[in-house]
DNA sequence: GCAAGGTC
């Protein structure tokens, strides 16, 4: 018998349906002289500090550095504390049951380096010695399957990814469990004080920016305001200049030339300049696009859209959810149109299918290329019933975006006239000539609106104009916003791109801060580590997550640019690179960071308390 | 009591 393992049990249900096996057993499918099986995921971890004997959080035990790490079944909290998971304990079982008998095990999991992982931890933990072969694709047609079974890779050419894999895996280990440690330790805090190389950063940008806000200086500055009238339309031009001095502003102000004052035609238009604007339609979601969305028009949280997007995935409404690819392939391109196709006399979306269905679609979000493990997110095709309003407002997302991806590009007409009024004036204004795939949400820009002229007259140049109206405007500048959940997300993907050296930028550029399935759970163990609250839709740093960011803001851990180097160095060994260095310089800087924190975080507690006191 | 990674 041979054995396919998957990372997944879509996956592996998906598989056994490409080879005809159809005979359902508990945790694996039989047939045509294989079994199908699949992980949850990670179904191992690195055991924690105390099967090393580490007991209890001592200055002593750091930095703790196990000479060889163990691995240990996924935990789950319960009201009795940390304790194996049984499905994963059963899953497990049936796993070792089947490598047992086989003649040839064959490894499914997702083509990259934590699928790699995945596998060979259960591999490793289960003792097995058996030889085992990679299937590798990046596509999941059955065509792709097929041809992917006929060109099975030996398992141990992906040594070298297991290893980087490894690598990631023990060195957050290392740094993340021992700077824990090190600061509760010497912050004399009796709650947890984390650290890790994902989480930090994420806490420092939004530390960084809420004090950015809290320092900021708001600029008075003053604008003109003139009302000018074209045959009955009023329309409205700002001065180009932003005055610094009020007495500047004023002294122009008074130079204007309107109505009141006794000058029927104080303006001249200068230029009329109207060019269209062509906007294409969005990429099909990502997760991470998705979950800014629904942050955005539903206030859900990153974890909220998560959870609802794997309840819609479980009843098979969408695909695979936690996808870094905003495309799709030809293949899957080839089946849009059925699944446009069961949206005609959808209440809402109805108008659009149909009309869909008789143009050539945009295919903007076409491109195999840039299909990763997953491909972006689509309805499946099969119909819902009674969806939970959370779960159905998510899913209208999902079908509505992928109207919109499929949709044509929308045409702007943007006019700008100059004028000249004793200083130059200027009025914008747009207007949306072909709606496109705006017409499926029928939203306007939530960016920038121009809603002081939706639409401006004709005018031609050197035209002379009243003014009926003029205005002295004062202003501020203002601060940047504060981070909420769809703004950190977009931060956290793009973090790689501040970096300012070019190698460690390039070696997050796929990459970013976390993945697409861990960025929901870094926000809230912010949140449970009480670093961070909600207030309404923002992020806000407390006085604990404010202090525990003054003590590390200067340090590697706090920054983006360590994941970047650690990435630069796993590709490294994924390419062949020795691993015994790269174990050593995280060993060096697990101790260097431990005995920095063990003294920086000394009387921390006491400060964040005391704030809290004063606060109150 | 602790990381980051994957998933039901």
């Amino acid at each position: 018998m041979k054995i396919v393992i998957a990372e997944k049990p879509s996956v592996g249900r998906e598989l056994a349906k490409v080879f005809g096996a159809t005979t359902k057993k508990d945790g694996y499918i039989e047939g045509k002289g294989y079994s199908f099986t699949w992980a949850f995921g990670h179904l191992l971890q690195l055991a924690p500090p105390q099967e090393y004997g580490f007991i209890g959080w001592r200055r002593q035990h750091l930095p703790m550095l196990p000479q060889k790490f163990k691995l240990g079944i996924r935990k789950i909290k319960t009201k009795d504390g940390m304790v194996e998971d049984p499905g994963v304990r059963k899953q497990l079982d049936i796993i070792k049951k089947l490598f047992d008998e086989a003649t040839e095990i064959i490894v499914a999991t997702d083509a990259g380096r934590e699928g790699e992982l995945i596998f060979r931890y259960i591999y490793y933990f289960l003792k097995c010695k058996k030889p085992f072969k990679r299937l590798w694709i990046s596509s999941q047609t059955d065509e792709a399957i097929k041809e992917g079974f006929r060109n099975l890779k030996p398992g141990t050419d992906y040594d070298t990814l297991f290893n980087s894999a490894h690598c990631r895996s023990e060195s957050d280990w290392l740094v993340g469990m021992n700077a824990t440690q090190a600061l509760s330790i010497s912050a004399g805090a009796r709650s947890v004080l984390s650290l890790g190389r994902v989480q930090t950063p994420t806490l420092a940008m939004i530390c960084s920016r809420f004090l950015e806000i809290k320092h900021f200086v708001p600029q008075l500055y003053y604008q003109l305001a003139i009302q000018l009238d074209k045959d009955g339309q009023l329309f409205k031009a700002i001065s180009v200049i932003n005055f610094d001095k009020k007495e500047d502003a004023e002294a122009l102000f008074e130079k204007i030339e309107d109505v009141a004052s006794g000058f029927p035609n104080g303006a001249k238009v200068l230029t009329v300049e109207a060019k269209p604007r062509k906007e294409p339609p969005p990429l099909l979601h990502d997760l991470s696009s998705l979950q800014q969305e629904a942050n955005k028009r539903k206030g859900f949280t990153a974890d909220q859209t998560l959870n609802l997007l794997q309840g819609l995935y479980e009843s098979k409404l969408v695909t695979y959810p936690r996808t870094g690819s905003r495309y799709i392939g030809d293949d899957v391109f080839a089946g849009v149109p059925v699944l446009i196709e069961k949206l005609k006399g959808h209440q809402d979306f109805g108008k659009q299918a149909d009309f869909l269905l008789t143009v050539p679609l945009n295919k903007r979000s076409v491109n195999a290329k840039k299909v990763t493990d997953h491909h972006a997110i689509l309805p499946t095709g099969e119909s819902p019933y009674q969806l939970t309003g959370d779960k159905q407002a998510i899913y209208e997302m999902v079908i509505g975006r992928m109207l919109e991806a499929f949709h044509q590009e929308c045409v702007k007409e943007i006019t700008k006239i100059a004028i000249e009024a004793g200083s130059v004036f200027m009025a914008n204004g747009t207007v949306i000539r072909s709606a496109g795939w705006r017409s499926v949400f029928n939203e306007s820009d939530d960016e920038k609106k121009d809603e002081e002229n939706p639409s401006l007259p004709k005018v031609k140049a050197g035209e002379e104009l009243p003014i009926v109206n003029k205005a002295l405007l004062e202003k501020q500048t203002k601060p940047k916003a504060m981070y909420n959940e769809a703004s950190l997300l977009k931060a956290l993907e793009t973090s790689g791109k501040d970096i300012e050296d070019e190698e460690l930028r390039y070696a997050m550029k796929d990459s970013g801060l976390g993945t697409p399935a861990t960025r929901a759970s870094i926000i809230e163990t912010l949140i449970n580590r009480e670093y961070v609250v909600r207030e309404k839709r923002n992020l806000v740093p407390t006085n604990k997550g404010l202090a525990v960011y003054d003590v590390v803001k200067d340090q590697k851990i706090a920054q983006a640019e360590l994941t970047g180097q650690w990435e630069k160095r796993l590709e490294e060994i994924r390419s062949g690179a020795s691993v015994t260095d790269f174990k050593a310089e995280i060993i060096e800087y697990t101790r260097s960071i431990t005995n920095e924190l063990l003294q920086a975080g000394a009387g921390l507690a006491e400060k964040f308390m005391k704030e809290e006191k004063v606060d109150k």
